[in-house]
DNA sequence: GATACCACTGACCAACTGGAAAATTAAATT
DNA sequence: AATTTAATTTTCCAGTTGGTCAGTGGTATC
């Protein structure tokens, strides 16, 4: 006992051989996880209760003590999720593309971020919930998710910049423009279908938004390159 | 007693004459309404405590049932406050800029909102709390603030469409990217501060944020009127 | 200066909060 | 089948929550 919180228990000399995860158990973590990225994402870390995450999962509270060891820790362990599944359908995505062609890799970015958004708005809400003030969450997610990701994107949008794709002006705040205009738009979607009848969960709606975006933020065309 | 609540007192046969209301009063509510935008921009309704609003605004919580009744009529009050307050400076600004200046008179609006947001960063997280999912409070937001806005702002939109001025499309998704770039991006300022060495608290970092948004939203000249 | 009302205070309530701990059940290993 | 450990359930706790209410102090009006 005393190591069911760290996945990562492929130690050294610990010899005295585990018993292996029951299912239930990987069903019920899966359960809360998936019910803590919704509450959260609805209600931010303070307004959420852990009475309200074990309901959503259809499950005893104390089982989110059992699993998760408290509060802040399913939070984390939910964030990942999210951020390591948006990292695999980029990194798929972008694959799928040859390095030269510049802005064919940009538009397939803006067009995977926002199906991603779409499937799971929590990307973009529990980055907004927690940047409303400063916490000790605040900067595990910028550390962990936000950063390496600022950091690869803006140094491919510069490349951009230089093949006068993409317009002029300090990258890193082009791309938070890009960012909030994809992930943050679709965060306010309930509100949009209220006040101008946008329904971003059509896939009409979403490709018209990733053509703007692309038309808006790359509105030059990459030279050939005879 | 009885209407201690209602603002709009002026009836018209109410005969017994109402002693007016002393300045501590006014003080107090003063005091809980910019607790109430403070907190509520941070934890969102459900994360916010009367008790925590109160002691922000260094007042007994009691008194926030006095003054409001109860919470979700301060936050109805404290939202009323952040929008009236935002479309007072708006309209003067607006009212400087000549009505044939289509294109200075959107200028105009982009900066106008970018420093009203910097200093009530509240405008627009109040906005993203409310967004994550259906209630009554985004309802009312969005009948008593948002639509209306979103109805004027899009149609002067539609004509810099037809000048050639902004880029084609639909106008009710221009303007909510345009929203976000400005709004959205200051109310992640925090994180645009950990992870983009970006400081949206100053001022040439907001000028320049201005510029980008007006040369990549409107990067057409207005046609000269001869 | 007396009176009446407004503004505030302190004590209280039932419901909810995160978390702990003991008791129980289910599954895996022998 | 017996044993041992993992997973779940029930019960409990102290602190917080939104809101009420009776009483107290302060301010305007006469």
């Amino acid at each position: 006992m005393g190591e069911r919180f760290l996945d990562t228990s492929v130690a050294a000399g610990s010899a005295k051989q585990e018993r292996k995860q029951q299912q239930r158990s990987i069903i019920t973590q899966q359960k809360l996880l998936d019910a803590a990225i919704e509450a959260f994402s609805e209600n931010g870390f303070k307004g959420t209760s852990t009475r309200d995450i074990a309901e959503r999962a259809g499950v005893h509270h104390p089982l989110i003590t059992y699993h998760f060891k408290n509060k802040e820790q399913l939070w984390k362990a939910a964030t990942d999720r999210i951020f390591r599944e948006f990292n695999i359908s980029l990194v798929k995505a972008m694959a799928e593309i040859p390095d030269i062609e510049a802005k064919a890799k940009a538009e397939a970015f803006i067009r995977t971020y926002l199906h991603y958004s779409r499937s799971q708005p929590a990307l973009h809400r529990i980055i907004l919930q927690e940047a409303n003030y400063e916490s000790e969450r605040l900067e595990w997610l910028t550390e962990n998710h936000l950063k390496p990701m600022f950091d690869e994107v803006s140094k491919a949008l510069t490349g951009l910049q230089q093949l006068g794709v993409a317009p002029e002006g300090s990258p890193a705040l082009l791309f938070n423009m890009i960012r909030v205009c994809a992930g943050g738009l679709i965060a306010l979607k309930l509100e949009l279908k209220h006040t101008s009848d946008i329904d971003l969960d059509s896939d009409e709606q979403i490709s018209e938004l990733a053509e703007m975006i692309i038309r808006v933020f790359f509105p030059g065309d990459q030279p050939r390159i005879d």
